[in-house]
DNA sequence: CAGATTATATACCGATAAGTATGAAATCCG
DNA sequence: CGGATTTCATACTTATCGGTATATAATCTG
């Protein structure tokens, strides 16, 4: 991760992707300041020391988490914006939160969504992270519809930025409802009912 | 609040439907868990033998808060249903989503979406109680949807349950973005995005 | 006023939080 | 093999968490 091969001293004896990775799972399920670092380095196998010799802090390892999860989980948003239509980028956008919120054992809202929404006390640098991250998918997909609207694939009225905006609610909204018990059927008809309703020229 | 007149014995020198509105506050701001009884007893301007002889634990004062949520700010919901139409239940519903995020300081989610989202450690005994007053409230709407439905005031292709949690889902999505630090005026677009969308006969 | 009763303020409890000091173990270079 | 270096395991520190014991102050009843 992000310390080099140190060819030098006595050899790390786990894999800090793996370790990452499931640190990445405690966070999503105890949000930042609800997983502890006793749960943190039980789920990832390694002891304190460790864990503050490879990552820093838990506010480094939050954000290194954050990454992989961007990287790994969120990747959808990017292919989504290649999409042809608005309509099949909404699609795609839809779907792909619907997959990560169902993937795992128990529906659960986006990391960073959990993250905002949870983080009260301090956690000011979490709370920047992940609205700097936000922001940068926000202008991605209004910069997808702008071109969209270009191409005349969206009736006149509709602003990309204010469509842009209500696609991510619906997106948060799912997230809640998973969150809250919803089964992968319910989030499914959401999704469909959404893309019912989107405009047609 | 809910303790009896108390005819005997040293009078209380505070209103308990101040304390309680104060600690609701708390609760809204940090959360359930990241709300601290250090913090909740110095916005309610008592001591903590003093809060837990009227109100029992941290617990049963977030029960108390929510009761004083649902009955000062969600009331909105119940009046909604009164509207003519299912358009205008869906407007009153979002325009008073929109009042209560904007209403104070800063926006905010709602106060059920946050414990929802946030409470992870223990605190089950928040989320089912959480989780019943939405049932309640997601019921009512579902109803009042089917009701319009038998009116002829919905295209015959929608589904009120589906439409209902779609609704909602667009409702928790403006509090996400709230507590994410969109503006009043970004949400106010949202609402007049998602009624530009309503289903139209 | 005396006693019963209730609320107050202060100080305390065990548990847990994040983070660290310390010494032993495992590797590399010479 | 003998430092130099890095990681590991255990135990610790300080702060804060929710909750409470205790003693004092204020009221009502008699």
């Amino acid at each position: 991760m992000a310390a080099e091969p140190a060819t030098r001293g006595r050899p790390r004896e786990f894999d800090p992707e793996e370790a990452l990775s499931a640190a990445l799972q405690v966070f999503w399920t105890r949000g930042y300041e609800g997983a502890s670092l006793a749960e943190l380095t039980e789920a990832m196998g390694i002891t304190k020391p460790s864990l503050y010799a490879c990552f820093g802090n838990k506010e480094a390892l939050f954000h290194k988490a954050l990454d992989l999860y961007e990287r790994d989980k969120l990747c959808y948003m990017r292919s989504a914006m290649e999409e042809p239509t608005a309509r099949a980028v909404a699609e795609r956008l839809l779907r792909g939160t619907l997959n990560i919120q169902t993937g795992g054992n128990d529906p659960r809202a986006c990391l960073g969504v959990i993250s905002l929404v949870a983080c009260t006390t301090q956690a000011d640098s979490i709370k920047t992270d992940v609205l700097a991250r936000r922001a940068s998918s926000d202008k991605a997909l209004v910069e997808r519809l702008e071109r969209a609207k270009a191409e005349g694939d969206l009736p006149a009225g509709v602003e990309p930025a204010a469509l842009a905006a209500y696609v991510m609610a619906v997106m948060q909204g799912m997230g809640v409802q998973a969150s809250g018990g919803a089964s992968p059927q319910q989030l499914e008809q959401l999704v469909e009912t959404t893309m019912a309703m989107w405009p047609s020229n």
